[in-house]
DNA sequence: CCCATCTGGAGAACCCATCTCCACTTAGTG
DNA sequence: CACTAAGTGGAGATGGGTTCTCCAGATGGG
């Protein structure tokens, strides 16, 4: 009967044409103002982009973070296949800067991946599942490039988003004035972590743990205010 | 004869004394606010931090930027004097260091001046003013450093606020957790400002011109909203 | 003792995002 | 073609926030 439940995510697909291609305009359009502006839209101004009406938006989407899960999932995909495919790249040190580079690029071209990635949502957290799912090759692609003398010996896995966090900011603070900067900063940065830059002294502080780069995630949310457990409310229309 | 004006500013100091009291007491409030929370407060927050009544506040700062402008000034001058101070270091490696090791320690502790000094607000511009104090300090810093063979050659003036961006961006990332990481981070940058980290390829990217730099700072206002050149809404009560 | 000065804080005016609702349109089936 | 379930738009209710005004009343200081 009718099954079309409307939970979140994938309805059942029993959706008729015209709505199923205002469905798709609508993600064209959170696409297009995510990718550039971040998450701070509000559904009207996707409503708006799209030429559908608020109540086609939200009758699709509960809220802002299901239609931001439907849009970045793959894009949170190709950037973990990035790190596993970096190991492929037969020298270690290339191997680090390539996925370094690459992933920067990925998250300064993309506002909102960026605060998926970096920043928690309520409930929501895929950037920390990310960060999870890309540990495992991030943390060989270190071990393999010091056990050739590559990268300097006190650099740890956790140093790696917090660069990326570093770049991405640069980034995004002179965008409006030269959207390449970044590179220089991203260019030094990575001139630090090879062995030669090792001064005499380690460095101070040790690295954070994963379960404290996780904390620090989630205690930047991005979802502005009030948490109150609504939960799924299931708008059975 | 009742010239209290009620400009911004400075009054006449003719006030009241109970009036002269409060004025204290509201500068105090704010500024434990803004060093923690950055220049997020509203001025209602304020008022009722600092125990007394919105209006209070209100008739003695027309607006959150005169309040800001206030409190900063003399954390302001105590910058530049370090970025002077440091020249008289004698070891100009140890010199460079030292200015950047304290300064970002005094943004990192404190998030309205970190606010005002990178971001602009809308028509006051302190943080320009201040770089622009601080640039001929800076300047001869990294020329001195360079022309010692400590510092590398690509190295460029308006490279250092964007360090010390970059460095804050990550302080205030991870606040919450490790609030002393940061430190990790500039050591690591710091190892990549010397010579021998150079790798063959010079910097990627020019560096921002000051000109730039100051656009980028005004590219990324804090005022929230609206501009509207209301201006100076003399309000003569 | 008196009044100019100053106060508190309720509330008006505003802005913004979220989400609901229902009279209307439309797809697509029989 | 006609008919009905599915889908639509968008005005407006709701709720949350900030800014700023206003004035009856308190107060200090001459």
């Amino acid at each position: 009967m009718n099954v079309e439940e409307s939970s979140g995510a994938r309805p059942g697909r029993l959706l008729r044409a015209d709505a199923e291609r205002n469905r798709q305009r609508i993600l064209a359009a959170a696409a297009e103002l995510f990718t550039e502006r971040g998450l701070e839209p509000s559904l009207d101004d996707v409503a708006r982009h799209a030429g559908v009406g608020v109540g086609t938006v939200y009758r699709r989407f509960p809220d802002k973070a299901s239609l931001a899960d439907a849009l970045f999932d793959e894009r949170i995909d190709a950037l973990v296949a990035l790190a596993e495919q970096a190991q492929a790249e037969p020298d270690a040190w290339a191997a680090l800067v390539s996925f370094l580079e690459r992933s920067a690029e990925m998250l300064v071209s993309n506002r909102g991946l960026r605060q998926i990635l970096m920043f928690a949502a309520e409930g929501h957290d895929r950037g920390i599942c990310a960060r999870d799912r890309m540990r495992p090759a991030i943390e060989s692609l270190i071990e393999r490039a010091q056990a050739d003398g590559q990268v300097r010996a006190d650099l740890r896995p956790t140093d790696v988003p917090m660069i990326e966090f570093m770049v991405a900011a640069a980034a995004e603070y002179a965008w409006q004035v030269r959207p390449t900067v970044w590179r220089r900063y991203l260019a030094l940065i990575l001139d630090a972590l090879r062995p030669a830059s090792a001064s005499g002294r380690p460095l101070p502080e040790p690295e954070l743990s994963p379960d404290e780069m996780a904390e620090v995630m989630q205690s930047n949310p991005f979802s502005r205010r009030r948490a109150s457990a609504k939960a799924t409310t299931i708008t059975m229309d």
